[in-house]
DNA sequence: TAGCAATAGTTGTTGTAGCAACTATATATT
DNA sequence: AATATATAGTTGCTACAACAACTATTGCTA
């Protein structure tokens, strides 16, 4: 094991980056007055994508808290964006769906989305991608 | 700019993976009883290193908001592992030190980190990091 | 030098993160 | 069927993140 490892202090890098992300992101939605949050975005789409789950399967696609999940939720809920649904076969379940106005925000903000993901990986080609990919994906699965 | 880039969401895996370590963190510190967030690390850390630094300075060096530090600086001056002292030149600075029982939390929880880190970084090797540290370095400098 | 801009830091507020404790419902065991 | 256990979700609490507004200094400039 290289000194690097122990001296290099990559947790820093990693919050770094993804801070400066989430603030590029969040600036953005201001500046276009989209009235939402980043998570709150992040839960929209995987609502879009995902119809009618529930918190729980939320939660997971997004590696959140289930109880941040449900306040995030919330938030939507009052914005009008979410509904929630009890299922009648398993009365704990909640089931979420996006409202016609949730269908509407995301696809009225998709395309920042997209711009900013570019933005990102100016001057990195695919290898790169598949690169960080890789290697996030071994540190991930070797935390216990 | 191939699709990858605009379909494979990158900031999902860079929070998963964030979020992953710092849970691990978190739950090492408490199971060895250290009485201490990872953030609050974060700062110990650089205050060890850096001697005698402004909440500016700190905060500049952690990518953390002035008003984060000056909050989490609050709660390990309650646990006087901090010092704050006015500078008598400029009087709106404030100088930050650790205390004897700051170096001391310092030198007991550090092994611990190293450990961590190690955790991370199996099967990975010194290319894998320097290529990270890479692209993690376009893309922070990529965002406006 | 009077006035204004810049800098250092704090306080208020909203939102996210995660643990513990709780309610309610469903499933398994006997 | 009665009890125990597991699952889904909410609420309370502490901590971090970031913007806005504020105080208190310092530096700049007309």
């Amino acid at each position: 094991m290289p000194d690097t490892f122990v001296n290099n202090p990559t947790f820093y890098k990693l919050d770094a980056t993804l801070k400066r992300i989430r603030n590029y992101w969040q600036k953005t939605f201001d500046a276009n007055k989209k009235d939402i949050t980043v998570d709150q975005w992040l839960l929209i789409e995987n609502l879009y994508k995902h119809n009618k789950i529930t918190h729980n399967e939320l939660a997971k696609l997004t590696s959140k808290d289930i109880t941040t999940v449900s306040r995030i939720i919330e938030l939507l809920v009052k914005k009008e964006l979410v509904v929630r649904e009890g299922s009648p076969l398993d009365r704990r379940k909640v089931y979420l769906q996006l409202t016609p106005k949730g269908s509407e925000k995301y696809k009225d903000v998709r395309p920042l989305v997209l711009e900013m993901r570019k933005t990102g990986w100016v001057g990195l080609n695919e290898g790169d991608y598949q690169e960080l990919t890789r290697i996030l994906d071994v540190i991930y699965n070797n935390i216990p």
